[in-house]
DNA sequence: AGGCGCAATGTTATATTATAACATAACCAT
DNA sequence: ATGGTTATGTTATAATATAACATTGCGCCT
C-alpha cells in the first residue's frame, strides 16, 4: 500500500505543522479538527467523509456528518487537506505552506495519491487562462492511472 | 448566459454528430440517449443528473434515475459528453471526434463550462506523468473562476 | 416466421455523499 | 460575569449514485 516506512512520524510532523501554522494564523485547532486530520494522514491515501466518521471515536460522543464535513472544510480552507473531486475523498497536503494549488497522480490499482506540484504546470494554466480571458481561482487537476510500483509488481 | 446566436442549430448539429459517430461505431443511439444528449445540449452548460431526470417527458414514462445515468454513462464513454467532478454536472462534448481528453474553464458566476483543449497542456501532464512513472489513463482538469464576460458585466 | 442471445431499459430499493436549520456549548475579550 | 463570536451538537433531509433483478426490444440465424 505504501513505502514510507515511518508513516507515525509522517502523521506526527502533520500534525505538529497544522498545529503550528493554526497558532501563526490564529486560527483553532480544536480536538475534532486534529482527530479529523490525523485520521486523514493515517490513512495515507485519500480517505472518504463517512470512512472518518467511521473511526472516529464514537465511544465518547456520537459524531455526525456535519461535524466531520465541517472540519474539513476548515482543514481545505487553510491548505490543510485538499478533497479529490473525482474520488469524492480527501488527503493531507504534504506541504502546506508551499501553495495553494496541488496536482495529483491517482492510481486506480493501490489507491494512493500523490501530489505532483510542477511549476510549470501552473504556469501553462495561468497562461491559457489569460488567453480566455478568464481570472482563475481554483484548479483542480487529478491524473487517474497507475503508478509505477503497481505497474511493476503486476 | 450565453452568446451562442443559433443556439438551436448547436443542438442540432450535436445530435447529428452523435447520429453519425453512433452509426459508425456500431453503437446505438437509443431513444433515451438521444433524449438525454438533447437535453444536455438544451442547457448549454453543466447541467446534473436529475436536472436532466426533471426535464425527461415524465408523460410517457416515468424514468428513473439508472436510466438517466446509464445513458449519461454510454455519452460519457463515447466521448459526446464530459462528467465535470467538481460539479457533479455533464456537459456536452464540442468535438467528440478530435480526442479524449478535455479541459474546462468554468465561470462560477454565470455556470458556463468552456472547453479548453490545449495540446502544451496534455503535453506537460504527458511529462510530468512519465517523470512520476505514472501510466496517466485520464486526466480531469477543472478551472473554476470568473470569465471574460461576466468580469466586464461587473 | 420463430426462436435464440445479447443489449437496453424498467423497476424497486437502497447506498453514498452532503447540507440546512436551529440548539447548545466553549472560548475570549472586556 | 457577561456578551459576542466561533465551534460543535442534533435532527432531519437533500442530493448524488448504484445494486440487483425483471422485462423488453433488436439483430441474427435457420
Amino acid at each position: 500500500m505504501h513505502n514510507c516506512t515511518t508513516h507515525n512520524d509522517c502523521i506526527a510532523d502533520a500534525l505538529e505543522r497544522a498545529e503550528e501554522i493554526c497558532a501563526e494564523r490564529d486560527l483553532r485547532f480544536t480536538d475534532v479538527r486534529r482527530k479529523v486530520l490525523e485520521l486523514v494522514w493515517q490513512s495515507h491515501g485519500p480517505i472518504k467523509a463517512y470512512d472518518i466518521l467511521d473511526r472516529l471515536d464514537q465511544r465518547i460522543a456520537a459524531i455526525k456528518p456535519p461535524t466531520v464535513y465541517r472540519a474539513l472544510e476548515f482543514l481545505t480552507e487553510n491548505g490543510l487537506v485538499h478533497k479529490i473531486s473525482s474520488l469524492n475523498a480527501f488527503v493531507g497536503c504534504s506541504h502546506p505552506l508551499k501553495h495553494r494549488e496541488c496536482y495529483f497522480l491517482i492510481c486506480s490499482d493501490c489507491g494512493e495519491a500523490k501530489e505532483c506540484c510542477n511549476p510549470d504546470i501552473t504556469d501553462i494554466i495561468s497562461k491559457t487562462s489569460q488567453r480566455n480571458e478568464f481570472v482563475a481561482d481554483h484548479v483542480t487537476l487529478e491524473i487517474t492511472g497507475e503508478c509505477g510500483d503497481c505497474r511493476r509488481t503486476h
